[in-house]
DNA sequence: GCAAAAGTGTTGGTACTACACCCATGC
DNA sequence: GCATGGGTGTAGTACCAACACTTTTGC
């Protein structure tokens, strides 16, 4: 951020310091039929070759954090349509020796995309894929910990801001809406109750006049809802009481 | 985070990419005399020399970021007691041309210290002060708007968890502890209520025996307290609802 | 009719707001 | 006494969890 000792700015030497890498890493969560998915890339190669990772990468020099994290997502999964992912930082990772290579300083982003379609590998990736949050073995790096923080965060913005439509098609039930908080949270709510919160909340979700969706084949059909203009919820809608998280 | 094209790991090249500088900058954050204020350095060079900044300066090729935070602020304000500091990451900040000179890429930290000591000028800083948080002119950099992300994080943070004794002495009167979230949220609180709160939550504070002290030089002497065991507050201690703030 | 999913009502409890009021100290 | 700050009581309200219950569909 500042130059060291009587340099001028012309005078500043780039090269003087020990190179640091800067890469983004993410954590794309996904649900499908209940489940909560995870999107994950195979290593080509050392360190950790065959192992599965975060889909990550080098941050270019014209470009900032956020930006890169949109390319290098395209680029390892070949997903094209990212117009609907939800993107947000999650925190830097920079424990000098998590990568033995070199140092490697890491922005990492907690993302949401939801419908998640198909990912080819791309780049160093020998294949992309969704799979399951819970049986996700150990990753490569540090990565166990910055999926374990994305997914902490996650639910606790699920608590307080519209985050959970960013999970759901354009047009969803809100039964389809309680799946998501049930299926981040792992933890079943009461129907009439979540209903009703949502419904209370001016601008979390707005009504699609006259259109209805059977969802189980059986069963009345729910009406369907489009996420409203609010991104806060006042007051949250909170998780129920669990002795696993700290509290 | 992982090497490009076919290099293997002893053929990586550390100097293929224009180097990155990493840096740390500190939002640090106190309370006196019913004032929030945040301690500043003024630059000795340009660019903007002259202007007050954050404190902040390099990781080094050893360091994560957190230990960079610690060393940087000892070195740039000489306060030598850094035992009481609370440290949080913030977010990093990576615009492409947030620093003219080269690539600079800043990990962010909201930090509380107590009983603010004096700092003095040292490193890069010409002087160290703290400041009255609104009357902080322009800063340089995006200092601005780090400084906005720390107080707003600060603000949110003393809703839910018991982060408002790290603003306190050791021992502290509930009065005390109301000023703190008052001056931090700019806000007016119920005392009666905010009592109530308080000691309705387990662990947030816990009563020095028989321990009692003049606040103001009049008026009852107040029961002193020490921060308790607990880190979050079980239902949160929300802020009095503003228009200023996106709710 | 039966099962399944959507939607409505009700009730008791908790927690919060807005006060009024009493207590202990310095001047 | 009076001002100042600490501490307690209380009534009304909002919100919420836990049900029971009705409605609409497929089979």
């Amino acid at each position: 951020m500042r130059a060291k000792g009587g340099l001028a700015p012309e005078g500043y030497d780039k090269y003087a310091f020990e190179p640091f890498a800067v890469t983004v890493d993410l954590a794309v969560l996904t649900v499908r039929a209940g489940e909560l998915e995870v999107l994950l890339v195979e290593r080509g190669q050392e360190p950790y070759a065959g192992r599965w990772a975060l889909p990550g990468g080098f941050v270019l020099p014209t470009e900032s954090a956020e930006t890169a994290a949109r390319r290098v997502l395209a680029v390892e999964t070949g997903i094209r349509d990212l117009s609907r992912l939800h993107l947000e930082q999650l925190r830097t990772y920079s424990e000098p020796d998590r990568d033995p290579r070199m140092r490697v300083v890491s922005v990492a982003f907690a993302a949401l995309l939801p419908d998640p379609p198909e990912p080819h590998g791309g780049g160093d990736a020998a294949q992309a894929r969704w799979l399951p949050y819970g049986s996700v073995g150990p990753l490569a790096f540090d990565h166990d910990r910055i999926l374990a923080d994305a997914h902490e965060r996650v639910g606790a913005k699920l608590e307080y801001t519209c985050l959970a439509t960013s999970f759901c098609q354009p047009e969803f039930t809100l039964g389809e809406l309680q799946r998501i908080y049930e299926t981040v949270w792992g933890a079943v709510l009461d129907r009439p109750n979540f209903r009703r919160k949502v419904l209370a909340t001016p601008g979390f979700v707005a009504p699609v006049p006259g259109a209805a969706r059977l969802t189980g084949g059986r069963g009345k059909p729910a009406a369907l809802y489009r996420a409203g203009g609010a991104t806060a919820l006042q007051p949250p809608l909170l998780r129920p009481p669990s002795e696993g998280r700290p509290s």
